[in-house]
DNA sequence: GTCTATAAATAGATAGAC
DNA sequence: GTCTATCTATTTATAGAC
């Protein structure tokens, strides 16, 4: 096999990993396991374990902004395309009640751990802050980065009760509540649009 | 030194070493070395590692429990009392910058690594939310359960974005609409008090 | 109760054959 | 590019002296 498909395989196998047992539980044994490569094959394509998670961190970058940019075509308003943000908590529950927000979780534990990478990953929230503050900032609020803030904030407390208590009527009730959240921001910046209400 | 004196040394190490550098990346060595002991002389007084962490939950019950008793006494309405609870983020905020929330980080671990502690360490949850739910049972609420559940995962959602991006602004902004929406709920079952705003 | 010494397993990482 | 074999460090855990 070509090394890019081999590397390829090998950063989508760690990204899994590392998302569901988290990064410093994950062994180059479990990742080789997956991928079906020996260990020492490995090596051929990452010199350290660190390397293997900048790669992921690169990779969870790059799907995010793929993301972001089908949110920005589908969207016709920024109302819509924030909610297309607020129902991922929804689409991906099954997976936020086993193992947690991918984001939050990994910057926790970068963060304790000290991790060299802890900067570059917390960039997978500054482009959900960057882009939700974009939205707000069309949709006409003056405060659009607290507000961004506060939406990530929210999202990452449900996440991570949602993953202690595995209840999905929790989810759902809070979701439900950010988009009456959203939806009086927006009627107060756009009164002329709350019959529209969608 | 007599045995408890000593296992509660350890058990004091270990849960500030889980707390800022999560359980799995604590080794005995470090714990040891906090406690000046022998890694030898740890196995005196736990048999694994796991039981460590089970020490640890329970001291972290038990403090926890501690901390509801004395804002039950030194709070005279669950108007009161749940600010008390919602002044945890401002009292710890230094520490959550940098560690983030003990309560959420440790869970989200022992969810990661499938822990048998897990639910040993969700009731720390289930502690915070049956008081809260008491707190808005008495204050009149109907849905007790849900607000509780609410203003625990707004706590959870500041702590993990406070900890990315080390913002104290970010932390009070959140706490003070938080009592805005408290003073609103308390306001909404309350009326006639609406005039004495804590 | 506490120590030193050590076992047994696993981790990340390297060397060299094919 | 992938493999097997191996190294080194660290981890949890045990044995036995004091």
């Amino acid at each position: 096999m070509s090394a890019s498909a081999t590397r390829t395989e090998i950063v989508a196998a760690a990204d899994g990993l590392f998302y569901r047992q988290g990064y410093e539980h994950t062994s180059f044994a479990d990742i080789s396991e997956a991928v079906k490569i020996s260990r020492g094959n490995f090596y051929y394509h990452f010199k350290t374990k660190d390397e293997i998670l900048d790669a992921v961190i690169v990779a969870r970058l790059q799907k995010t902004q793929t993301m972001l940019d089908r949110w920005e075509k589908i969207g016709e308003t920024p109302h819509a395309r924030i909610l297309s943000f607020l129902h991922i908590l929804i689409a991906n529950r099954a997976d936020i009640k086993r193992y947690g927000c991918p984001v939050g979780t990994l910057t926790a534990e970068l963060a304790k751990l000290g991790h060299a990478a802890q900067d570059e990953a917390n960039k997978l929230f500054s482009m959900f802050r960057i882009w939700l503050r974009g939205q707000f900032d069309l949709l006409g609020c003056k405060n659009a980065d607290s507000l961004a803030l506060h939406i990530l904030a929210r999202s990452q407390g449900i996440a991570t009760l949602a993953n202690a208590f595995k209840d999905e009527a929790f989810i759902r009730r809070e979701v439900a509540d950010l988009e009456a959240w959203l939806q009086k921001v927006t009627d107060d910046v756009q009164p002329r649009q709350r019959a529209r209400k969608s």
